[in-house]
DNA sequence: ATAATACCTTAACCTGACTTTAGGTCAAGT
DNA sequence: ACTTGACCTAAAGTCAGGTTAAGGTATTAT
């Protein structure tokens, strides 16, 4: 059994914050002793929870229905289970928009690289958009891919 | 040359949004015909960059600082490499901590999945938190790894 | 001619996710 | 006895990133 100081300083968040978050009804199970919140292993992996489904971009009252549904019990599985193929689908598709983002950000970063060594961009513009070296070009295309 | 109409299209950004940006001075070099504004493929590479920076979770006022350092010649180079550096470093931190995400939501759903096949949670707690089908026992570590 | 459509502006409004403030309880240390 | 530190609440405040509203112009279709 844990304080909320120590939650705090397990997961990095602010007291405030977690507080807020029971507030919001995250924590249906939370136990007090005399007003004082007393987290254990479950909300523990509510926490984990938490910070996998904000990553996913869900919003904290979908959060709520989600852990709502874990302590209704066995009737709720498919409701649990819908909604987290759902956000899975999300986070894969985010995860792409991620890989585009960073292949764009290395492409550029070789591209400043290269104008810091020439002083100008002349030459990098007679390259683009499709004579770059075969790896940085395949960065540059990757980032400029048209999504679905 | 583009009207922000066609941008909006193009983008999937609604053009309140294209305006906001304008607004926020977004586009330094956008020209306009007798009030009406002239997308060129210039903005349109900063619209990609604008993508990037934000997915790494840039804020609008620090992407007005890099594209107007685009817009003030070769002095910029080393400016707009080392943010572009950083951006690297923090975009490369959260595609792990999106797979680590991912990788519980698919132990979820593998749990749920199992879950709805007993009828109950039994079962699977007895598995946990280290008895898991070898491949589910992966996602399950990865996800619960901490970080740093 | 008039109606529809696409553009424009400024300013107010909204939302989600926190954070801060102001006030209070309680236990341990000096 | 009293100060410190960790906990508590309710309510107000903040901030980023848009969105909406209200009012206007300019071009094209009927």
């Amino acid at each position: 059994m844990y304080t909320i100081g120590q939650i705090s300083e397990m997961f990095d968040i602010p007291v405030s914050t977690l507080r807020y978050y029971d507030r919001e009804g995250l924590f249906p199970d939370l136990q007090r002793c005399s007003g004082i919140r007393r987290f254990t292993e479950k909300e523990i992996e509510i926490l984990h929870v938490i910070e996998c489904l904000k990553m996913s971009g869900l919003e904290i009252r979908d959060i709520r229905q989600f852990v709502r549904w874990c302590s209704q019990g066995n009737q709720t599985y498919e409701k649990r289970y819908d909604l987290l193929q759902k956000r899975r689908a999300v986070i894969e598709d985010e995860l792409e928009q991620m890989k585009k983002a960073l292949d764009m950000i290395r492409f550029k970063c070789w591209y400043y690289e290269q104008a810091m060594e020439d002083g100008n961009e002349e030459r990098l513009n007679k390259m683009l958009p499709d004579k770059l070296p075969e790896e940085i070009q395949a960065l540059y295309d990757h980032a400029h891919e048209k999504s679905r």
